[in-house]
DNA sequence: TCTGGGGTCCTGTTCCGC
DNA sequence: TCTGGCGGAACAGGACCC
């Protein structure tokens, strides 16, 4: 039997990280939001989450209700330093682990003399070497380790069994477990079911009725908090995009390819400094009352150019034509292969063979 | 007072070749 | 020759995550 896993995850990591380059402001209401009128909340410091100020929330309601909060623009590339440094530390300390987003990752303690200790000496390194708290959560597996490491942040320290989370997390909401969202709660709400004991104890045919032959018993493996232990310790990336929401609606079409070559420059540069090239071009455009529509093409070689992904692009936004005004448009290229096969895909493919 | 940006994965549909 | 079944690839949308 494989495990135990833990579950790292840095408390209000951006928040924290502008906080330890300007100490100054410790002890006050900090977010990390955008500066537009549309501008979500990233992070909120543990101050500011007092005042009801969470992630996603539009930064108009947040600073309505904290008037004193201090405001910062993200700063992407610090993060991903900071970021950087705390999994340096982490693989100075475990052989196995899997790096998950900017702030999290999976620990692989297997063989571990004593994983507790362990865990305990890593996130004092982490303290002290980038000033950064971590939470931590031991379990069996990733999905009991991923609980645990929220359920008592910042500074958590949560060691659970599986069955010692089904009782702890018994009458709590169904979204408490990763993988239900707000979609699947409030289907799961119309068949009277919000709580993970309920969840556990549901009719598996009803729910595969609802949910598919696939999902339904897999929503009741969550709620048993039975998961893989298994991590993927070298993720490749699949795709990669660029989008922008507007300030205020656009209806012209010329604004809108103006804006997509903007974009398709800044996803090429980045594809040509990373070596990464796609087959399958996609444009992403969401309307003002927020219907998302993406369109894609596949073509028959791989690219990074942006002559190419912009043709492509503007392709498809010219079929689509879109009837209303838009908020967002954005580009991507997907299918990327891992890099060691990449020159033997670049032959034209879909061609009958000779 | 509406709701960012960058991703992953899954599902259902359609199309095409065998 | 016609038809149906099947599987894979592409495509669109949706849910979810940080």
């Amino acid at each position: 039997m494989p495990g135990p896993i833990a579950h790292l995850d840095l408390d209000a990591f951006f928040a924290s990280v502008e906080l330890s380059r300007r100490p100054e402001l410790k002890g006050l209401p900090v977010i990390v939001a955008g500066s537009g009128p549309r501008a979500v909340v990233t992070t909120a410091s543990y101050e500011a989450r007092l005042f009801g100020i969470g992630s996603a929330m539009p930064a108009s309601k947040a600073k309505r209700l904290c008037r004193d909060a201090v405001i910062i623009a993200p700063n992407f590339d610090a993060y991903r330093e900071v970021s950087r440094a705390v999994m340096l530390v982490i693989g100075n300390h475990i052989e196995r682990f899997e790096q998950l987003g900017i702030d999290e990752a999976f620990l692989d303690l297997e063989g571990l003399h004593s994983p507790k200790a362990a865990m305990r000496r890593l996130v004092g390194d982490i303290y002290d070497q980038t000033a950064m708290r971590a939470s931590i959560g031991i379990g069996p597996n990733r999905l009991v380790a991923k609980v645990a490491s929220d359920a008592e942040k910042p500074n958590g320290f949560v060691v659970l069994t599986a069955d010692e989370a089904r009782h702890r997390f018994a009458g709590s909401p169904v979204s408490l477990v990763p993988g239900i969202g707000p979609r699947t709660s409030e289907r799961l709400g119309e068949m009277a079911i919000t709580t993970l004991a309920q969840l556990r104890a549901a009719d598996e045919d009803a729910l595969i009725e609802r949910f598919g032959a696939r999902q339904g018993p897999a929503l009741i493996a969550l709620a048993c908090f039975e998961a893989s232990a298994e991590l993927v310790t070298d993720r490749e990336a699949v795709s990669e995009s660029r989008e922008t929401t507007f300030d205020r609606d656009i209806n012209s079409g010329d604004e809108l390819e103006t804006e997509l070559k903007l974009l398709a420059a800044e996803l090429a540069r980045a594809l040509n400094q990373s070596g990464r090239r796609g087959r399958t071009i996609r444009i992403k455009v969401r309307l003002d009352d927020w219907t998302t529509v993406t369109r894609a093409r596949t073509i028959p070689t791989l690219t990074n150019e942006y002559g190419v992904i912009i043709a492509v692009a503007i392709a498809l936004l010219r079929e689509y034509a879109p009837q209303r005004p838009v908020r967002l448009v954005g580009v991507g290229v997907a299918g990327f292969v891992p890099r060691q096969q990449s020159g033997q895909l670049e032959l034209p493919l879909g061609l009958p063979a000779a």
